[in-house]
DNA sequence: GTGAAAGCGCTAACAA
DNA sequence: TTGTTAGCGCTTTCAC
């Protein structure tokens, strides 16, 4: 815009600089086989005409886009930040750049959203739950030579890089420390059964009550879909009963969120009648009152590291595939003793 | 990868349909001059061979890379999400695609973003405040012929594009519906001074006050962060007060957050005892309890406007350069009538 | 250590 | 309505 001078080149360094094009070519590539002295002429060459390489020439030539995406469903907004923020820290300093493909609610076909990547001619993605797990998805990816790493996948763990963190380890904990405080009327919300989190939580919430030789009636297990709504319809139902549960262990914090809005609405208090745990350690879990106790998930480094496991994949580096990354307890003030 | 085949290219289809390259080239650009029945055989060949246009070639040859980028500075998470979405909503079925271009809170120059904008080829980007006001990115992005499109602009209106609300207007609503309830204490809390709105906001409330006949005492209006703890940190001084104030209005949700928290620490009631209004209508504001009542902004309609203004300045359509989106007060349940 | 020439896949003139 | 011919700006053989 405006300037109707040509866009300066590797043609006009060259000249200016009195070397060929080639040679700029190998300065801008820190490639060997070219003397220090006519390095220095060649930056100071391309400084002086302000010259940038042209990223599509390069990227024609190359065959690479240095262009990677991330790949999610309709997640919380603060999981997708989360998420976000770890790929560009991870890739400050890197060539590539983040470009984010939300994928609509309405379920693509993995036909259709892998086409929609390769238009974008993406190097590679990474693949947010529940589409980690998606073997269609993988197969796509493959035939369109498009790599991947993926958070949190549960099945065919060596058919691509990935990072996770132990869920059904971290489920059990906090069902250890609501257990340990001493309820034993305890119900779960679950999540949707398309993540394969929800089942792991489910069975380490399970491994916990098993141990603790304590039985949760199936009335007590209520279904929801990882949202506030689904959380206040599914404690509204379990508050409502006249033998209600002094705890309930909801799968993510946003339905922990509901449940605490549910049961204001019955005027219990939370922790005194009921105990609420969540999962994920959200911005929402530290805003309530009583702030949520719950797990914290590494999201931003789940994110990283895949960031991480993408590039060593895209460069050709070798790179341990899998990556387990730690959770943490947070004890916050949702939790006490059962009354009575 | 795997694919030893080379890429199918505009030569291949050619040579299927029995054309030249310039006739599947202007099959694919909807060019007109096409037979129906040409057109219809180089779709099929093309489908046959899996043919897709090379962006890299296409963006070379027309000096346009269809990328446009999110320029955001460190905002809440669902504020981003929102304009993410907004913008993804209106980019849909476009050939453009969204590039995220976090700036980091430490504040780069001016020179630093733009330079991260050229290097990444993009055509245009939406800006977000306080980066929509600041003119040094605005001469940059001249300068480097990238164009923009700006999110609550509130100075040089006329150097570009752009959408907003009415902030003001918004503000004075708010606080004329709390004076309503008959409140004549009043505290404010701010946001931080670096960003335009809080300035327009406390002009809103002032409007709304001044016309009430009600003075604020100074020590009464507090500089806050647009973040949860300094909401906290805020209500925590105004709190104390023996002379406290029964109503609070805060310039955003997540200090609103904040302000409810620190009044649950003294044991005060909301609304009973102290009435709290936010603005933004986050997710934050609808599960705290009580839900908190706002301005609902509308942040995803003014990016989907932005996309829309950017894509009008490409391709060279004229359009009106500045829209203004209506907001919405949203009563809800963190305010009532003030004590006694 | 350096350069010349041949493309990468596409579109924009200009012909036909 | 269709085809031919040059590039777009860069990297990659392969010489020197």
């Amino acid at each position: 815009m405006g300037e109707t001078t040509k866009r300066t080149t590797i043609v006009d360094v060259g000249r200016r600089a009195g070397v060929s094009t080639k040679t700029v070519s190998r300065v801008f590539n820190d490639s060997p086989n070219v003397s220090e002295e006519v390095r220095h002429r060649v930056r100071r060459a391309a400084a002086e005409l302000h010259y940038h390489p042209n990223v599509f020439a390069q990227a024609l030539v190359r065959r690479r886009s240095h262009l990677i995406g991330l790949l999610y469903d309709n997640p919380s907004p603060s999981y997708v930040i989360n998420l976000q923020m770890g790929m560009i820290a991870r890739l400050e300093g890197e060539r590539y750049r983040l470009m984010v493909v939300p994928v609509k609610a309405a379920g693509d076909s993995a036909d259709a959203i892998v086409a929609q990547l390769r238009a974008a001619a993406l190097d590679g993605v990474v693949i947010v739950p529940p589409m980690s797990d998606d073997p269609g998805i993988l197969d796509q990816l493959d035939a369109a030579g498009i790599r991947c790493a993926r958070v949190a996948p549960t099945r065919m763990l060596d058919r691509a890089p990935g990072t996770m963190m132990d869920d059904t380890a971290a489920a059990r904990e906090i069902a250890e420390h609501v257990i340990g405080l001493g309820h034993r009327a305890v119900a779960i919300i679950k999540g949707p059964s398309t993540h394969p989190s929800s089942h792991a939580r489910t069975a380490g919430f399970q491994a916990a009550l098993d141990a603790a030789g304590i039985a949760v009636a199936p009335e007590r297990i209520m279904p929801g879909e990882y949202n506030v709504d689904s959380g206040i319809a599914a404690a509204r139902i379990l508050l409502a009963s006249d033998d209600r549960p002094t705890a309930i262990l909801a799968q993510n914090d946003d339905m922990a969120a509901g449940a605490l809005l549910a049961a204001r609405e019955k005027g219990l208090d939370v922790p005194g009648d009921l105990s609420v745990v969540g999962f994920d350690d959200s911005e929402v879990s530290r805003v309530t009152w009583p702030r949520i106790t719950t797990i914290r998930q590494p999201v931003f480094d789940m994110a990283f590291a895949c960031a991480d496991l993408l590039i060593a994949e895209l460069e050709g580096r070798e790179a341990e595939p899998l990556r387990l990354l730690p959770h943490e307890l947070l004890c916050r003030g949702s939790t006490a003793r059962p009354p009575r």
